[in-house]
RNA sequence: GGCCCCGUGGUCAAGCGGUUAAGACACCGCCCUUUCACGGCGGUAUCAUGGGUUCGAAUCCCGUCGGGGUCACCA
């Protein structure tokens, strides 16, 4: 067989040879122990939680090192197809402090020489692999009808399951160059693919940065290089890309564990390095039997990424968070240094927790919490202003004109050693606060307290004062020994009986009337805020 | 079904042949606070399982079981 022959027939028209292609793509200049890493979705309309987590190994792993993180758009599935994917990318990147060294906005700027970085620009250059492999034996055309939808597909793994065999040599692989030339000839459609040598039999040895040594079957598959419409498979542009690119580690997730061997074939038939590989844990929830299920936007809202931003969690609570699992010393050390930046932290790509994490929401919101309770007033409001103005436009106006107003509301018990942690999304500020922006409309208390409260509330009328919060307290007090409370909480529990009930419970019919709730910060500073009006006001509703 | 990954409390986990098996979240209790919180103290709860190896196993080996991934001209 004349493989030249064929590679001229299969690529007539290709402007470059792969000589060429490389001259343009040199040698990164590194320094010492820098690694390149990259981003590489593909264009799906949003960004998924589990693309982040990896984000964020590749974004420290490359920033630790002083190498490059780039962005690569996969777009090689047509039917896949979302425009604006880097825009969607980098904005969530942005975001969160995390924008890569060189990326490309589509029709728009390319920033990093190592471009075109949509990977539906790079065609020429795949071909130009492709065609190499040819004349060198190592890939051939293949005619075979393509397996269209997910019934053929689902058709063709249940006969291979039974059969159970791991090699998989196609019938074209067989074809003579006259076959190939009719065919051709008659404007058959052809794929690319890679003419395996390999032994399933035997074994290679996998050095993953996550995992550690794992032992894989050989590929023995003569696998998609490019498929029909000549665009690469996610296989063979990975190889070729990351060749080009420079690219020192993949951080990718462990579903691709299994075709690391066709991987390995790959570059072997290329004859270029490959690059380190860290396969990370998926993310997990649990589904209704209690088992594992995979993070996915369509059963999961915190798949997206978009709902951290629509729910208003701080940026760094959600990194800290993930961080938390992909080097599980994060957590002490936070605790050790509780202000430290980020980027302090001792950062191990290859020490990433192997187990698969379920997705704890829990969690993230305790690390909100310390976070924001950690913010000033003053940038509280800014946070809260700037989440209204993406996701709660309706109340940007309010927030603009009463801006002294809400940073007191938000200064509540705040900016102290040791302040209150109730705000951990920006979202539920107005719901949080809703007594604070009109009478409660439901009140607590149960129907056999009704009496009992409402004769408080109607005393407290004339008790209110906010004067001072100490003489607030002396009245309160006052009051609730009038009415046959106890003020002497130790009197009160070697006694109950003696008591209509404590302090607390008076505070807490008050609460009730001015709030709506059993529970809120300090009383006194909220009726402060109120003013002494609208407090009487409201206690007038009950009684 | 073949191949691969993972298996310490409900969740995230420390542990690397000898520990009373850390810590965090959640939950419960107590204390502090004449209110709500914050905070402090304490509690419930874990080595999937069976065999080895060893004086000694959560830790090493093998099997079993369970969970997950993958076996596309999708990535």
């Amino acid at each position: 067989m004349d493989y030249q022959k064929l590679a001229e027939m299969l690529f007539p028209n290709n402007k470059m040879t792969v000589e060429e292609i490389e001259k343009k793509y040199p040698k990164r200049d590194l320094p010492k122990g820098g690694e390149v890493t990259r981003f590489a979705p593909s264009p799906t309309g949003f960004m998924h939680l589990g693309g982040f987590y990896q984000a964020i190994i590749d974004f420290n792993l490359a920033k630790r090192t002083g190498g490059v993180f780039y962005l690569r758009i996969e777009d090689t599935d047509k039917k896949r197809e979302v425009t604006g994917a880097s825009e969607i990318v980098m904005d969530v990147l942005g975001r969160y402090g995390m924008t890569p060294d060189e990326y490309q906005l589509k029709g728009g700027v390319t920033v990093g020489d190592y471009g075109p970085y949509y990977q539906t620009e790079r065609a020429e250059i795949y071909h130009a692999y492709a065609k190499k492999l040819v004349a060198e034996g190592k890939a051939f055309p293949c005619f075979c009808k393509k397996t269209e939808g997910l019934a053929d597909v689902q058709e063709k793994r249940e006969k291979n399951f039974s059969l159970g065999k791991i090699e998989e040599k196609d019938p074209c692989r067989n074809l003579t160059l006259e076959q190939i030339e009719e065919n051709l000839k008659a404007g058959k459609k052809f794929a690319i693919r890679l003419k395996s040598a390999g032994d399933g039999t035997k074994k290679i040895k996998l050095n993953d940065g996550a995992k550690g040594v794992i032992e894989i079957q050989e590929n023995a598959k003569d696998a998609i290089l490019l498929k029909d419409d000549l665009m690469p498979t996610y296989h063979f542009a990975h190889a070729v890309d990351d060749t080009l690119m420079g690219t020192t580690v993949v951080v990718r997730g462990e579903e691709w564990l299994p075709s690391y061997p066709l991987h390995v074939e790959i570059f072997a038939a290329l004859n270029r390095p490959q690059p380190k590989y860290i396969h990370t844990p998926l993310l997990y929830k649990f589904n209704e039997n209690g088992n594992k299920i995979k993070l996915s936007k369509r059963k999961h809202p915190e798949a997206d990424m978009r709902f951290f931003q629509n729910e208003g969690y701080p940026t760094e609570a959600l990194v800290e968070y993930l961080l938390n699992l992909i080097n599980s010393n994060f957590e002490t050390w936070r605790k050790q240094n509780p202000t430290a930046d980020l980027m302090e932290f001792p950062f191990n790509a290859f020490k990433i927790t192997a187990n698969t994490p379920i997705f704890d929401l829990m969690k993230l919101n305790d690390i909100s919490k310390e976070s924001i309770s950690h913010y000033s007033a003053e940038k509280c409001y800014e946070n809260l202003l700037f989440w209204a103005k993406e996701n709660s436009p309706e109340n940007v106006e309010y927030l603009e004109k009463q801006r002294e107003f809400v940073t007191k509301i938000l200064n509540i018990d705040r900016e102290k050693p040791k302040p209150r942690k109730d705000i951990f999304k920006w979202s539920m500020f107005f719901d949080l606060f809703d007594y604070m922006f009109g009478a409660p409309k439901t009140f607590e208390v149960e129907e056999s307290e009704r009496k009992a409260y409402e004769n408080v509330i109607r005393a407290y009328k004339k008790y209110l004062t906010l004067s001072s919060k100490e003489a607030w307290f002396e009245n309160v007090k006052k009051m609730a020994a009038e009415l046959g409370y106890a003020t002497d909480n130790a009197e009160y529990k070697k006694n109950p009986q003696a008591f209509l009930g404590n302090t607390a419970k008076v505070c807490e019919y008050i609460r009730v009337a001015i709030t709506g709730r059993k529970n809120s910060p300090d009383l006194f500073e909220i009726m402060t805020l109120l003013g002494e009006k609208e407090v009487q006001r409201r206690l007038s509703l009950i009684a």
